[in-house]
Formats: structure tokens, C-alpha cells, sequence
RNA sequence: GGCCCCGUCGUCUAGCCUGGUCCAGGACACAUGCCUUUCACGCAUGCAACACGGGUUCGAAUCCCGUCGGGGUCACCA
């Protein structure tokens, strides 16, 4: 169910051309280099990208290291990939630049320490000399009395603020949240959303050995870097409230926020969990975007799919090329409820992206994977590639993403005909089976030329003058040329393997026949 | 447990703000049929939902309240 959103918030009302008028729409997203790109994550770099696209704004990539130094170089190199990829590009971060730089932010400690001299000189922050052991106790007390934990300023005497200084004892920076205020913010997906400060605890912005927490991190980012419109997952609803009171004692202006539905786990409205990411893939459902990738799946597929998950634009259009989703995007049309990820609906929209792609750049997508299994050189001939071109237009179709060229078209790469046990049941073990495949051996030598036309009147020929059905002629010539008991047009399939190939196969199929009880 | 968000076919969603045009529309998946030498494509048909309970109203998917369910947050993680 949408919630209904003030009049305000969508992106068209004049209110909002005025607005756009006095600055440029600036959205972020900001990985933390630990792994793969999870698809969650790329919907919201997307969604972003989207929106700063639509208003010829600027999107600006921030790498989240803030305390992890150790090798983050291979993984940030991963995630950019990815962005490269389906074609979310940034106009200020990694690898380019920007004027707000530095995009890592653990280059940044120059910025949350003037921010911090700020916070402490207008009385926003308290040095907090708790012990973790005194933290504990009170969160299981509270823990054990059914409350919520917050933490308040404990008062400390002159006396003993001078004697913790002398120590050198160490301290965090906390935020003094002030009470009895009722926040409220004008989420651009959520509505309207109150909040009282004593929710909040007094949070920590400064861990002891200097490091500058989320909290307070990524707000002085995002004033530093001007960003406009913050669109992030919905698990910083509650997170916002805090950061609200952040901007407000930077003197900053608020951003507008906009907080988007997780992503559900297939066929559920359950959250997708990282500890069952495994369980996801036995049961074939890939969720990091290189896993789709490396499967030759389309980034315009990919990008479609994701852009309609939480988001649509009317009631009927499926199918979105980048410019029309850049057109059409906006976020008042973002759902406010979780969508779950339905990789069969990606697999459709990769189909019907897939029809779209000329027959040039498909042989181009399917070579690598023909490569990596040794069936053609990495570099093919003219001879091969046009082989190559024959067979993916032969395949037409049926070939959804570039790897199932392995799948539906090996048999016309490989030395040997391996036969599908299935289809060889099916087809192949009747009665009169392995005699007809001796006279369209027959056949098949004397037919010439060897092309599609030629092949297709002969056998047509044969079924009639034998008496039998096509289908009898057929299918168990298929199988006994292809070995699959799927796959392209049969006179697309004999043509292209060739008088010589189509022969032995039909002499290896025979002698198949021939052992007693064999498969 | 407190606080906050969310709940329309199995799934993505339209409709909700501005109650009647909705015995809820489209798409994926599934099933059936047609096309067809197989599969895929295409075409046609079918299956299938307003979480539940109250209230307001002549009338509720739509407004209000409650219950249940899912999620987030309450970190010196992000």
C-alpha cells in the first residue's frame, strides 16, 4: 500500500521547480568495501543515479572505510566494476575526483575534526569516560526490565573531570540529545514521520582512539559534499533521528530523505539475510550483481529489472531502456512496502532484452564463455566466427543469456556427441529407430548441396516415400546428430555441423544403439 | 520489551491521498489450447489477492481504531 505523501513531495509540483531552481540535485550512495555488490545495494545506488539523472543533478560515489584500512583497494576496484558495468556512472568520487573530495572517508579525518571542534565549542558534545563494563551492566539492567537502552549524560564533578583529564583517561564523544522534542521528518517514500528525542540515548560521534562513528560521519559528509537528497534503505529510518539533530547543530540544511523498502528474499516478505545468501543459491537464486555478470546476463536487463523492483510508472509498462527510466523515474512512485526478489521476472526481462540485441554483439557476448571451455580460440578465425554467427542465429530465441551457449549450443563446439540419457529414451530406443538412422545415413551422404533448403526437401522426401510422420523422422535424427532432444531447427542444426560431423554422429549413435541395454 | 516503518494474486505491481467507474487491472510464474519436427518465440484462455476484526458511511481495497504478521532501531557497526 502507498502511504499518501504531501502534496509536496513529489518532484513535479511548482514548489519543487522553485526549489530546483537555486541548486542542482546532488544523491550519493556509499558502500562500505567489504565484499560484492548486493543487489539491495545496486537498487539503491540505481535509485539514486535515477534521480540525479532525471534533474541533471550530479551523483557522487563515496567509499564507507571508516575503520578498515586493510586491502579495501581490490574490493572498492569490485564495486566500481559493477557500477561500470550496468552503467551507473559518477560524476564525483573514485578513481575521477570531485571538489568535495576526498571520496574515502577514511581520508577524511581533517573534516570530522573540525566538525567535532565545532560540536564541542557550541556545547552539542560531552566527553564520556564510562568503562564498557559500567555500559554493559546498564543495557542488561535494561535488557532485563523489558526497557530500551539509552544512554544519558552522567554529571561529573569539576573535581573529577579534572582528575579523568590528569589521568588521561580515555573518552568517547556523545551527543547531548536535547528532550522533549518531537522530531519530525518529511520522508520523501514513508510520509511524514514523528519522533521523540527520548527515544533517542545520547550516541556516540567520536570513539576514544579518534575514529568518527556512522552517525556523525556520514552526516558531515553529506554537508560537506552538498548532497541534496539522501535515498538509502529503510534500515536508517530510525537512524535519521539522530542525524537530523547532527545537521541541526552544524547549522546545515536538512537534505531531503527518502528511505526505500528493503529487498525480500525470493518468494517472501521476509528480509534477505547474508547468513542464508547460501541457502538462496541451492536453491539457484544469485544475489550479488556479479553472480549475474558472470552468468552473461545484460546490464540494460538488469538495470530494468531492478528499477522495477519498489518502482513503477504506470500500470502496464514492463520494458524501460536507460533514457526512458532516466525520463520516468521519480520518487513519489517508489513503494513504500518491501518488494522480494523474483529472479524469474529477471530472467523475462532479460529475454526480452536479449531479442533486442543484434546478432554482432550477441556473438561478441557469447564468445568468452565458449572460450573458457576450451570449444573455440579466444581470438576466432573468420571461419570460426562466422560458424559462431550461425549458430547463435540458429539458437535465435532460445538464447536468454550468453552462457546458455553452453547449455543449447556445445554440441556444435565439441569433438564428441554426448548423448542426453533422457532423449536417447525418449527418441531413440524403438523399434526401427537404428534402421532409418542407416538409411538417413544414406541419405545425408548423397544430399547436396548440404545446406538448410536442400536438407529440408530431402528429408521431407524420405519421411513421405518411407511412409512415416515427420516427427518420427525428426526427432530421433535430432538426437542422434545433436544428442539433445532440444534445441534449434533440425536443418539449422545438420547444416551447420556439416555432412562429415552429422555422418559420424549418426555412426557413434548407431553403435550407441547397438549395445544391448546401454543408455 | 520501548519506539518507528510496512501488510492488494505465489511474485513485481495499478488502484489508496481525492470512498462509488474494482464481484480489484497489468506483468512474471504456473496450467491449457493454437502455431510447430523438438524446444524457445508468438497468440489465446484459465488459475489466483484487498492479513484479520470492529467502526464511520447509502456505499470501504480506499477513512478511523484494534489485533495479528513482517521489518528496522534501541552499538564506542555501517
Amino acid at each position: 500500500m502507498q502511504t499518501h505523501r504531501p502534496a509536496s513531495s513529489g518532484q513535479a509540483g511548482p514548489l519543487c521547480l522553485a526549489f530546483r531552481g537555486l541548486m542542482t540535485i546532488r544523491t550519493r550512495f556509499a558502500p562500505s568495501p567489504t565484499g560484492y555488490l548486493h543487489i539491495g545495494g545496486v537498487r539503491t545506488a540505481l535509485f539514486n543515479w535515477l534521480l540525479a539523472r532525471r534533474h541533471g543533478g550530479q551523483f557522487v560515489l563515496r567509499i564507507d572505510d571508516t575503520d578498515r584500512e586493510r586491502h579495501v583497494d581490490q574490493a572498492v576496484e569490485k564495486i566500481l566494476d559493477g557500477f561500470r558495468w550496468i552503467g551507473i556512472d559518477w560524476d564525483e568520487g573514485p578513481q575521477i575526483g570531485g571538489s568535495s573530495g576526498p571520496y574515502y572517508q577514511s581520508q577524511r579525518g581533517d573534516h570530522y575534526r573540525r566538525a567535532v571542534e565545532r560540536l564541542i565549542a557550541s556545547g552539542h558534545v560531552y566527553r564520556d569516560y564510562t568503562t564498557e563494563a559500567q555500559r554493559s551492566a546498564a543495557k542488561k539492567a535494561a535488557e532485563r526490565d523489558k526497557r530500551a537502552y539509552r544512554f544519558r549524560k552522567v554529571p561529573l564533578s569539576d573535581h573529577e573531570l579534572a582528575q579523568y583529564e590528569a589521568e588521561g583517561r580515555p573518552y568517547a564523544l556523545r551527543f547531548q540529545v536535547p528532550l522533549g522534542r518531537t522530531l519530525v521528518l518529511a520522508d520523501q517514500i514513508k510520509g511524514d514521520v514523528s519522533f521523540a528525542t527520548e527515544e533517542i540515548g545520547d550516541f556516540v560521534i567520536v570513539r576514544p582512539d579518534g575514529a568518527p562513528l556512522y552517525n556523525f560521519a556520514s552526516v558531515v559528509d553529506d554537508v560537506d559534499m552538498k548532497i541534496t537528497h539522501i535515498v538509502r534503505a529503510e534500515e536508517h529510518l530510525s537512524n535519521t533521528f539522530p542525524q537530523l539533530l547532527v545537521f541541526e547543530a552544524l547549522g546545515a540544511t536538512l537534505p531531503v530523505f527518502a528511505h526505500i523498502p528493503y529487498v525480500a528474499e525470493p518468494g517472501s516478505r521476509a528480509k534477505m539475510s547474508k547468513r542464508k545468501i547460501a541457502d538462496y543459491e541451492k536453491q539457484g537464486v544469485l544475489v550479488y550483481l556479479h553472480q549475474y555478470i558472470e552468468r552473461g546476463y545484460l546490464p540494460e536487463a538488469v538495470m530494468n529489472y531492478l528499477s522495477r523492483l519498489g518502482w513503477s510508472y504506470d500500470d502496464s509498462q514492463e520494458i524501460f531502456t536507460r533514457q526512458e527510466l532516466i525520463e520516468k523515474f521519480s520518487l513519489d512512485r517508489v513503494n513504500s512496502s518491501p518488494a522480494s526478489h523474483d529472479q524469474d521476472k529477471l530472467f523475462w526481462v532479460q529475454g526480452e532484452w536479449m531479442k533486442t540485441i543484434p546478432l554482432d554483439q550477441k556473438v561478441a557476448g557469447v564468445i568468452p564463455f565458449l572460450a573458457q571451455e576450451g570449444l573455440i580460440s579466444s581470438e576466432p578465425k573468420p571461419d570460426e566466427r562466422s560458424r559462431i554467427e550461425a549458430v547463435v542465429q540458429a539458437l535465435g530465441d532460445r538464447l536468454k543469456i550468453y552462457s546458455d551457449i553452453l547449455k543449447l549450443g556445445r554440441f556444435f563446439f565439441a569433438d564428441a556427441i554426448v548423448h542426453d540419457p533422457d532423449a536417447v529414451k525418449k527418441r531413440l530406443r524403438k523399434e526401427g529407430v537404428a534402421a532409418m538412422l542407416g538409411e538417413l545415413e544414406t541419405l545425408l551422404h548423397e544430399t547436396d548441396p548440404f545446406d538448410v533448403g536442400t536438407l529440408e526437401k530431402a528429408v521431407h522426401e524420405f519421411a513421405e516415400k518411407t511412409g512415416r510422420k515427420m516427427g518420427d523422422v525428426v526427432n530421433p535424427l535430432r538426437v542422434a546428430v545433436t544428442g539433445q532432444g532440444v534445441g534449434p531447427g533440425l536443418y539449422d542444426c545438420l547444416a551447420i555441423l556439416g555432412r562429415e560431423t552429422c555422418l559420424a554422429r549418426l555412426q557413434q549413435t548407431r553403435a550407441l544403439l547397438a549395445e544391448p541395454g546401454a543408455a
